[in-house]
RNA sequence: GCUUCUGUAGCUCAAUUGGAUAGAGCAUCAGAUUGCGGAUCUGAAGGUUACAGGUUCAAAUCCUGUCAGAAGCACCA
């Protein structure tokens, strides 16, 4: 908005760049320009000077007279503008549009082990990636589809299906099957740790498990199966549900012969002579983004087996379009997790087909833990081409805290630790439904006793909101520690206090049109216009504020960040809370401009809601 | 041991990616309100950005060193 017209008059003068714009913290300005002190850099001359001289070019060219004001503070330009030019803007205001519609972006998140629920740390990478999915589609870029990896095959489903087959644990139990499949599975695990014979047992019962001929294959593809609806039932929960490709790991198996024959012939991996890896096949002189050296990895082990990483790159190859053999998938919503499943069958009787697009920027959310293979696939991929942009968005771990371990009746003694990862294997697992079905809980009491009148669907969606807007509010490097008391904060930069915003303005709203019903129907703006020419601080403030949601935009779209807009809408209802707080509306004589105001506040809340996947309701 | 990341108010986190006076929320304190040591509102206090140097108009941010913490470096999955 303002932005575009600064760069608008500012294009042709020499050293400026769309970068060089930035928002004040304080009143210095409506919009700042530093482009001065790199001018002077390069001329050697004094900051001062270039800055008048972008002063002095910027009126000569603003022949709509949109600036009121340009001051000059320590080498910064900074602009004032006209009254009636952001009054223009607020009722032209549009979201921002990426340039790049035509691109296609994929994204993967949540890959599941089927052996146990969903837990915090997975929720995290899910409410990262959904998000990432409604962003991306949100600025306009026509192909986005969501990526889901199923792991269907491996150690760890294999001795959960040991311990049913052959230990005879009760997997036909009522209720959800992630949370029966948890328990065998940690109780197995405490066998293993403590039975060494039991691990030679479950070594000839792999061998089996993995014989696509045999009973105990199909087995494990019905367990795990039943698994993965329940694991998919708690992230619908949570209103991720945007999957439109899975991926499942035993359809991988098929071609990861022929892919890897083809990788040798190409000499991007190649058989180790002599040293430590004698007789393994190693992906050699890999470089990563900053040109450092990756160190050498196996692919292949000397015994002809393929390492985890392996299914990785033949999976991300396929999906990629970088082999000539492409994945077949099964169609169609019936199957009631996702839009396109692989399969390895061939029944003509099933709607079986190709997917013939592939994406021009892949983008991978994953624990910042898997930095290392990530790299080694990200940098095998550059060295087929170059078409292909990958982007691995990492995080830290989401830890728990000392008390919840303690509430989970583990003995922590004197440790000095303040937070403790998970792990499976122990069972010290918060898992996304228990801390979903908890929180629900909390607000319920919590309204009781209050004098609230909300139902129990209501109290559900704002837990999850609630427990999804924490999770999204740190950046990524940040490790989360989970403790009731943060996450169940209803206070400051929380999903409550941005519901009650958008509550109270829409409340505003309503009545306004209650009164004025014939205005939504006469013109496409619900509003009344008037011929307001100025406008009061307060307005200004969050007119500003509203018009810089484009910039946030953008700078997501470059940096995928989105506790950037986290960030900011807390910062937008702060704004307008002060605003609702200190001005009135309805009635007031300058009710026009502030209903439109209120208005571009409420689309740009609604915008954002949607990104996060958050169901908001217009009273609370 | 090598690599990477992190270190900001008492606590939990921000800081438009090198910008102006480092900001919020809890907690604390002081007022206001009232059948409350509770709830709400207003305000205040709280900082040598782990430490020591360096680079430049400008450093929490970049470089070097030191200290502390986390993760990765498997013929594990």
């Amino acid at each position: 908005m303002l932005n575009e017209y600064i760069v608008s008059l500012l294009k042709d003068f020499v050293g400026f760049s769309e970068e060089d714009i930035s928002i004040p913290k304080k009143n210095f300005g409506d919009i700042s320009i530093s482009t001065a002190f790199k001018v002077a850099k390069i001329n050697h001359t004094n900051p001062l000077v270039i800055a008048e001289n972008i002063k002095e070019y910027i009126l000569s060219k603003d022949n709509v007279h949109a600036i009121k004001e340009i001051k000059i503070v320590n080498g910064f330009t900074n602009i004032f503008f006209d009254d009636r030019f952001l009054i223009d803007k607020l009722y032209k205001f549009t979201h921002y549009i990426t340039d790049k519609r035509g691109n296609t972006v994929w994204i993967e998140h949540t890959s599941i082990n089927p052996n146990k629920p969903l837990h915090v740390g997975q929720l995290r990478n899910s409410c990262i990636g959904d998000s990432l999915i409604h962003f991306y589609k949100s600025i306009g870029v026509n192909d986005v589809r969501g990526l889901f990896y199923f792991d269907n095959t491996g150690l760890q489903v294999i001795t959960l299906l040991y311990a049913i087959i052959i230990n005879h644990e009760n997997f036909d139990l009522e209720g959800k099957k992630d949370h029966i499949a948890g328990k065998i599975y940690t109780k197995i695990s405490k066998q293993l740790e403590e039975n060494e014979t039991l691990k030679d047992e479950l070594k000839e019962f792999a061998k089996l498990a993995e014989n696509q001929n045999h009973e105990y294959y199909r087995r494990l593809m019905d367990v795990t199966n039943l698994i993965l609806l329940a694991n998919i039932q708690t992230l619908r929960d949570f209103n991720i549900s945007k999957f439109d490709i899975v991926v499942k790991e035993s359809d991988v198996y098929g071609f990861i012969d022929e892919v890897f024959d083809n990788l040798k012939s190409l000499g991007i991996i190649e058989r180790e002579v002599d040293g430590k890896n004698a007789g393994c096949f190693v992906s050699k002189n890999l470089y990563d983004n900053d040109n450092k050296e990756i160190p050498d990895k196996i692919l292949i082990r000397s015994n002809n087996t393929y390492v985890y990483s392996a299914k990785d790159l033949v999976y991300r190859l396929l999906i990629l379009h970088l082999t000539k053999f492409s994945f077949s998938f099964e169609r169609g919503e019936n199957n009631g997790i996702s839009e396109y499943v692989t399969t390895n069958t061939d029944d003509p009787n099933k709607n079986i087909e190709k997917i013939d697009t592939y994406p021009s920027k892949f983008m991978l959310v994953v624990g910042n833990e898997q930095s290392f293979p990530e790299k080694v696939l990200s940098a095998i991929i550059k060295k087929i081409t170059d078409k292909r942009e990958m982007i691995h968005i990492g995080y830290d771990h989401v830890l728990i805290s000392k008390e919840i371990m303690k509430e989970l009746g583990f003995s922590i003694g004197d440790d000095t630790k303040k937070a403790y990862r998970m792990s499976g294997r122990k069972g010290n697992v918060i898992s996304a439904d228990d801390i979903l079905a908890k929180f629900t809980e909390y607000i319920a009491n919590e309204n009781i006793k209050n004098k609230r009148d909300v139902n129990a669907e209501m109290n559900k969606i704002i837990a999850s909101n609630a427990i999804k807007y924490f999770m999204l509010s740190r950046s990524y490097s940040t490790p989360i520690c989970l403790d009731y008391k943060e996450v169940f904060s209803l206070e400051g930069n929380s999903a409550m206090y941005l519901m009650y915003a958008y509550a109270r303005s829409k409340n505003i709203l309503n009545q306004y049109y209650d009164v004025n019903s014939d205005i939504k129907q006469k013109s496409n703006s619900s509003v009344k216009t008037d011929n307001q020419t100025n406008i009061t601080p307060s307005e200004k403030v969050l007119i500003l504020k509203i018009f810089e949601f484009n910039s946030i935009l953008k700078n997501i779209e470059k940096t995928n960040e989105l506790n950037l807009l986290t960030n900011y809408v807390f910062e937008l209802c702060n704004e307008f809370s002060s605003f609702y707080q200190s001005e009135r509306i309805l009635g007031h004589e300058r009710e026009c401009i502030r209903i439109k105001i209120l208005e571009e506040f409420s689309k740009v809340l609604e915008k954002i809601f949607n990104i996060f996947g958050m169901i908001y309701f217009d009273k609370i």
